[in-house]
DNA sequence: AGAGGTGGTG
DNA sequence: CATGCACCACCTCT
């Protein structure tokens, strides 16, 4: 049945609150109400560095314009109680963002919140962008356009009155997310994908809390870092046009006397120029595999070049002034439905690639404040315990009870070794082609990739790969009816339910193998990279809840993909590291029954360990 | 502005 | 028949 709207788009009803007596009034008429919209309009992105202008709450026929900039409304009685009472649900679009505003300038937080933008996601996972505005949703649910231009005349509008135009946009925000809400709920239950949208809207504040605590970076230290990087992209450099010289021997002299250089060392068009015609090596692309391959030092100096390079780029100024200038700290963006399987995106800065190696110790820059321990745990090869639990293999089930080393104990089934306690050092690189297999199989890898990753001919690794499945023939049919089912029904689902939606190619289309080997790939992965975000997500949960409750004093600083990072006060860090774990465990344990979890944890001054 | 190449993370 | 999942940042080139 088709949704008829409450309200009339272009004439929206709504009442400007600006003294505190009717502010009373109209919050203790909302408490009654089951659902509220709420949205904020604001100067700036970020709160600390913007004003809060207004806060709209509002039902299905009226929205209630609050002017932030005269009521105090942290301290009007009814605001606290109204957005943290757990009957009333909070319809928001990006809650994240209202979440941290209000936080910020009213110190309330927000709970029982219902988020359309996550919601459409949940709901089209995999098909969309994972990034949906107000305005594409009000369009598609409501029939309604909005006027995006008006929300841009906010930035100035801190003591200047608003215009009608304005109160009225603020208005429709809110009305505007009944609609759709209502209409998305119908949606949820049907695809069946509620409880996953739940989850996600129970992670959605931790998500606000995180970004707004953000991570103090030591800027000096990181200058330090980069100025030892620089000397050896520069050594490296000036032997890359040193050992070029000879091909080019018309090599022009600038005005200044020095040399020209010939080659832009980053245009790898010039670089394929160089290698291909030049120094005719018929390299298909400067690539590390295959500049790995070449025996010319030109080769080698660029491999240096681009280490040092890629450094200084990715991880040198650009990265510094990301730093928040109220805070001296990183307050990046999660984006909770980043990824099409569920897992978490991150960006300026992502977080989620800082180098991790011992080589560029960028992450010894992200320290606790004073008083506090950087507090870490991680998932150990949770991946590898959720296949064997999707799987319900035995002999995998039964040598992750045993604390076996699982790659270990792979090379030694594929091989036909004996396992033992020190395998690792008797066969190194049999437990190396061990582990590219268990990794690789996550992913659907066939044969041939297997072949050169490890170094051995196609058919030694077809016959790797048929001696691990025999080994672990319940993971074969497990991946076999992931890959099955997702062609049949259209998506993947990990066991809490979560979905991702395929495209399915037409069979005329000529990529149609292609394509569809493809989503196969996808399925076989998604269940597992899935439940590993599910998890997350929900130990996440806990976690807050270990800090809001004023268990712990700290909080969550970041996440990456199978690990959380806390800063938690000096005398309970210890303490809480295992909490920390255990909740982590704890939050894995309600999709994974049959394979016991374990989650590492570490405390220190620095993110590292 | 967008695509493609490269390379950082789990 | 093609052949490893999920991201984001920076660079060059068009």
């Amino acid at each position: 049945m088709p949704y008829v709207l409450k309200f009339d788009p272009n004439e929206p009803k709504y009442e400007f609150i600006t003294d505190t007596a009717r502010a009373v009034e109209a919050l203790k008429a909302l408490i009654s109400e089951k659902a509220v919209g709420v949205d904020v309009e604001t100067t700036h992105t970020d709160p600390y560095l913007g004003a809060l202008l207004t806060v709209q709450i509002g039902t299905e026929t009226i929205s209630y314009v609050f002017d932030a900039r005269i009521l105090h409304l942290g301290e009007i009685h009814g605001f606290s109680e109204l957005l943290t009472n757990k009957k009333v649900i909070k319809i928001l679009h990006n809650a994240k963002f209202d979440y941290k505003w209000i936080k910020h300038f009213t110190g309330v937080a927000m709970e029982n919140i219902y988020d359309t933008m996550l919601a459409e996601a949940v709901l089209t996972a995999g098909l969309g962008s994972g990034y949906f505005s107000l305005l594409s949703l009000a369009q598609a649910y409501a029939g309604i356009d909005m006027n995006k231009d008006i929300r841009k005349s906010f930035a100035g509008q801190q003591h200047a009155h608003f215009t009608e135009e304005q109160l009225k946009y603020g208005a429709k925000d809110t009305l505007v997310l009944f609609p759709i809400f209502e209409q998305q709920l119908q949606k949820l239950k049907k695809e069946n994908v509620l409880n996953v949208a739940k989850l996600e809207f129970a992670t959605t504040s931790v998500v606000a809390e995180m970004e707004y605590r953000g991570i103090y970076v030591d800027r000096k230290k990181w200058h330090e870092i980069l100025d030892i990087i620089r000397v050896d992209r520069d050594k490296a450099m000036a032997e890359f046009y040193e050992a070029i010289k000879p091909y080019f021997p018309t090599a022009q002299f600038n005005l200044f006397g020095g040399t020209a250089p010939a080659i832009n060392l980053n245009s790898q068009q010039q670089l394929m120029d160089l290698f291909n015609n030049k120094l005719k090596l018929n390299i298909p692309s400067t690539g590390v595999e295959i500049l790995e391959e070449q025996k010319h030092p030109i080769a080698q100096i660029l491999l240096n070049y681009r280490q040092s390079e890629k450094l200084l780029s990715a991880f040198g100024e650009s990265f510094l002034e990301l730093v928040n200038p109220k805070t001296n700290r990183v307050h990046p963006e999660f984006n909770q439905m980043g990824a099409a399987t569920g897992r978490f995106s991150c960006n300026k800065p992502n977080l989620q690639q800082i180098p991790a190696g011992r080589t560029a110790s960028f992450r010894t820059c992200f320290n606790p404040k004073p008083g506090y321990k950087m507090v870490v745990s991680d998932y150990s090869s949770m991946e590898m315990r959720i296949l064997a639990d999707l799987s319900g293999d035995e002999k995998f089930i039964k040598a992750i009870k045993d604390g076996l080393d699982l790659h270990s104990y792979t090379a030694a089934l594929m091989f036909g070794l004996e396992y033992t306690d020190d395998f690792k050092k008797k066969y190194p690189d049999k437990r190396q082609a061990a582990k590219a297999i268990n990794f690789g199989l996550m992913y659907g890898m066939g044969a041939g990739s297997l072949a050169r990753q490890i170094d051995v001919t196609p058919e030694d690794a077809e016959q790797y790969m048929e001696k691990y499945f025999q080994s672990y023939p319940s993971v074969r049919k497990w991946l076999d009816k992931q890959a099955k089912d997702a062609i049949v029904h259209g998506y993947s689902m990990t066991p809490a339910g979560r979905k991702r939606w395929y495209k399915l190619p037409e069979k005329s289309d000529p990529e149609y193998r292609k394509k569809i080997s493809r989503i196969q790939r996808q399925a076989k992965n998604h269940p597992i990279q899935g439940t590993n975000a599910d998890a997350i997500k929900y130990a996440l949960v806990f976690v807050q809840e270990r800090f809001k409750s004023g268990q712990y004093d700290g909080g969550i600083t970041h996440t990456v993909h199978d690990e959380i990072v806390c800063e938690v006060r000096e005398d309970q860090a210890e303490e809480f590291s295992h909490v920390l774990s255990n909740d982590m465990i704890r939050a894995g344990e309600i999709f994974i029954k049959k394979v016991p979890l374990a989650s590492e944890p570490f405390v220190g001054d620095v993110w590292e360990h």
